[in-house]
DNA sequence: AGGCAGTCGTTATATCGTAACATCGCTGCA
DNA sequence: TGCAGCGATGTTACGATATAACGACTGCCT
């Protein structure tokens, strides 16, 4: 939160009410949430009630980093290294819901390959991982 | 076509009406397709109009490797190599919609290496880059 | 003051997806 | 033959996700 609050003010980006609040949601949940799970707390905090409300916050959190999207679970998590460059993947455990991020630059390395190969000029990458976490996992057996 | 003719007759798979002309629609476009446009084309082929017809449809291409799904995209592509095990990655164009298909087994490496560390256990991968085609990228030019 | 850019608030609607139940045709079997 | 079981289809109804478009407000700059 401290990190967004610096990043925000060195790039003159405004952190809005709204912003700050659909961040700190995120931050307090340990899984992914939908945007009308996140628009549901924020209504409950008096900060607005309807949809583009939440998706431009999310939107917004997106765009400088500070949140990423899970497209497997339309959903979206608040980033563990906001600020910093990254290529971010998940892991999303199908039993609790837990979705793990991890740098994943290899996770690039064949598919860059293929891509110069083919003249394809990457702009982002969405690789996620589902499957257990190592307490379900154990749990199950 | 003919691959997942005899796939489905080699493992004991029904290719009904519905299911073959869905295959054949994903076949014909060289762009992915929401399960709405296909319905669209069914529709007019006189196999169905109410969007579970579709979603039953592409969801058995699916689990049996015939078709992917674009996470990224909402929507849905034929597979270049139906019947063979793999682990794909997509190259979508924001600019002409095509999507490549590419065996990426590289692209799981660094996952997978952080997912062992941790005790994740992967089921299954999304790996999808979007940027420019090669054609697109050189007519920006 | 006036204009501009960014944000917020709202209405309305588009798009994507599924639960639940009825029906139909095939297959195996008494 | 009759019928039970099963997978696939057809339908209704609804739920979930997402965005276009417009107006109002605010802070800032000239």
């Amino acid at each position: 939160m401290l990190q967004a609050e610096r990043h925000c003010d060195g790039a003159g980006l405004r952190l809005t009410p709204v912003r700050r609040r659909t961040l700190e949601i995120l931050l307090e949940s340990h899984v992914a949430l939908g945007a009308y799970d996140v628009l549901e707390r924020l209504r409950i905090d008096g900060l607005g009630s309807k949809p583009p409300i939440a998706y431009r916050a999310l939107g917004f959190l997106v765009e400088h980093g500070f949140v990423h999207r899970i497209e497997k679970l339309n959903a979206f998590v608040a980033c563990d290294h906001p600020g910093e460059v990254h290529d971010p993947a998940f892991m999303i455990c199908t039993d609790c819901g837990l979705v793990g991020e991890c740098q994943a630059p290899a996770a690039r390395s064949g598919l860059s390959r293929r891509a110069r190969e083919s003249g394809f000029r990457i702009a982002s990458t969405v690789v996620e991982a589902t499957g257990l976490c190592a307490m379900c996992a154990e749990a199950k057996e």
